[in-house]
DNA sequence: GACTCTTTGTCCTGTGACTGGAGAAAGTCG
DNA sequence: CGACTTTCTCCAGTCACAGGACAAAGAGTC
């Protein structure tokens, strides 16, 4: 098949083509509810888009009392890639044009291992979901890295925890492999536009959506729109020292909120517990796989350990005061938690809430709901899925 | 004089008119310049301003080597009446269309006396600037103040410091007594817009304007517009905790940065150094005046005394850790210092710019300037017509 | 089955927005 | 005084778009 070679002529078009990715087929007399068009442009429009091939009208649909309308979808066959490379593991997805997930894969990996590496690995993902009938090609894909990006450029720049990126072409090498459109951004980005697309934000124009993985991000959404900051490291609030002189962190600073609490910060005090012999539940799951994960950690806590229910608590109170600051600073409408500890589940929760309830003001806090992601690592995908398209059904 | 009745018709008109405030008078040919519109198209919108009475052609301009053009400019006699009331002081200015302030009168003020006496001494100094005959009458007001405003009601809600205002409506009211559109928001906002429009921030996209007076606020603005939040309360740093279970706020929380820092803490720990003997300077000054302000502070700090210059770089330490977060957050192209302790000069400065560059990020501080604004009080009552010309210079 | 009513989609014409060229007006410069 | 520039105006042609008329295709009613 033919990849996506036209894009919309103006912003009437690049309007319909979202209002079908975004509420599925519709009739020309729904669009026309939709958009502020009168009928015979808009027949115009979407006689054009047919033209291109980016919609069809496939079959009619059922009479409402009336003569049956034509069904106006997106052309069936667009493939979406989405990636989204974590420090630890990358998520690969084919979706259809309405940016659902036909296909997924996720698989370990070492981010520090540096983009040729990676990309290897992304690119046999790929060719492996192709193989499997979903897609014949893609007509765009949206990359996801953890770390701060030149967005017009698709460059990560000055990446903390994948020094071997920095500067590298990524936008422009995967579109040269992949022989279509690449978009890329943030990871965390990613996660706050999935959830805005698909999840808990649907409705939201200003929230914060903050992942706690590996390390610990925050996706800014203001107005429907991401915020990517002056140079692309917006919502980087890993760094944000919550103890003056405090712990040693990886990125040179002491007292880092990421050198408190995120996945690696847990992992690593879950085995000083268990070694300390403060907490057999930890210590049996140490001697089972000789270390220990974020996973684990709310294993012990669901079975009640008490020493796995405070590292919990402790960690959500430190991230909760930083989450208050920033509910005082931004005024969100929600805030979304995601990301690998989401496993932790009620008690994280709990501890984020109480921190921010008490310290922000009413004002602020008075009609804001905190609550976790429901798309888990889909988010990241649909996201990445999402950019492209956004891009791609914009005019050119 | 007929104050101004119309407004633009469409969304070329109102380019027009924010082009000729922001560039003063200009020819139809530089307009041309700056808009995407053919000169006949121009010319048309011209003309219909020029009928309206929002700009005259007054006056033929130097040749530059072939026929004189005509200066077009918004008419000479609009004027703008800008508000900015403050805890403790309030600043009423006019100016004409450009946004220059003709006149501005400073009194102090109780702004806990209620909306009710305040509006009442803010009319009386806006009839004193109109006897002086700066203005006829005003086309439009803005009006700043110190508290959460729900932004399309003009609305103060919630405000801690001034409890008597909460829900009435100020915009309303104002613009019944002066006759004219009235926009109202958080002074700190205004601020932002005023160096913006005129100051240090001409050429900021995405900033953040500290404001520190009797409290702190933050102004936030991104892709060159003020955001506000979901409540009206974004910006509220001065409620961020600094020291967990530290010092008594006012606002019923402990440790808030404001309990710290700011035009009010500063004078009472001067006072408190001045009575337990641990500054000469600081007590020769309390024994004339009976009680210490900031500005005191500044005084003895300017003379050396050592006392004072600790108690500037505690509290600018203080700021600046709250800063540093911020600017990991939402990294901006530029941090803005304004506000009533400004007086503090390089002392502060260098405090908070010591705090930023070491716990932020270097991606995010790499480019970052941190200034003091340029404009001292005159940036809100700027900012303040700035907010009601954009209001009137936009399609009804 | 004839009739009316509803819904959907197409066609056509009139209007207003806009562009770009021609040219007039008003100046400078050699 | 002529050649050239810059500014502004006028005009005709093009394009976007709205809205009405109408055709197509069905449901419901008697």
């Amino acid at each position: 098949m033919r990849r996506m070679t036209a894009r919309p002529a103006n912003a009437h078009q690049a309007r319909l083509l979202r209002l079908l990715r975004d509420g599925g087929p519709n009739s020309r007399a729904q669009l026309g509810d939709q958009v502020d068009l009168s009928r015979s442009k808009l027949a115009v429009e979407v006689d054009r888009l047919l033209e291109t091939g980016l919609v069809v009208a496939d079959g009619l649909a059922a009479s409402r009392g009336g003569r049956r309308s034509h069904n106006i979808r997106l052309a069936p066959g667009l493939r979406f890639l989405g990636v989204d490379i974590g420090a630890t593991s990358v998520d690969v997805a084919v979706t259809n044009a309405e940016l659902e997930v036909l296909g997924h894969i996720n698989q370990p990996l070492d981010v520090r291992e540096g983009p040729v590496a990676v990309f290897e690995q992304v690119l046999a993902m790929a060719a492996k979901l192709k193989a499997s009938g979903l897609a014949e090609g893609f007509d765009g894909a949206g990359i996801g890295v953890p770390g701060p990006v030149r967005f017009p450029e698709g460059v990560p720049v000055a990446p903390p925890i994948m020094p071997g990126w920095d500067g590298f072409p990524v936008r422009e090498a995967l579109s040269q492999e992949l022989g279509c459109p690449v978009m890329v951004d943030n990871d965390v980005n990613l996660m706050a536009m999935g959830e805005q697309h698909a999840g808990v934000a649907r409705s939201a124009r200003d929230f914060l959506c903050v992942k706690i993985g590996t390390g610990i991000g925050c996706g800014i959404v203001v107005g429907g729109e991401v915020y990517r900051g002056t140079t692309g490291s917006a919502g980087d609030i890993g760094h944000i020292q919550v103890e003056p002189d405090g712990r040693q962190c990886a990125c040179g600073n002491k007292g880092c909120l990421e050198a408190y609490f995120s996945g690696a910060a847990l992992a690593r005090d879950a085995e000083e517990a268990a070694r300390e012999g403060r907490s057999d539940e930890l210590a049996a799951l140490l001697e089972g796989a000789g270390k220990l994960s974020a996973a684990d950690v709310a294993v012990a806590a669901a079975a009640g350990d008490a020493t796995a229910l405070d590292l919990i608590r402790e960690g959500g109170n430190r991230t909760g005061q930083v989450i208050a600051s920033l509910v005082s600073f931004f005024n969100p409408g929600l805030v979304v938690i995601g990301g690998g500890v989401t496993g932790l589940g009620h008690t994280l929760l709990a501890a984020l809430r109480t921190q921010v309830y008490r310290q922000s003001l009413p004002l602020a806090t008075g009609n804001l709901p905190i609550v976790l992601g429901e798309l888990g690592p889909t988010a990241g995908v649909i996201g990445a899925a999402r950019l492209i398209s956004d891009h791609l059904f914009s005019p050119a």
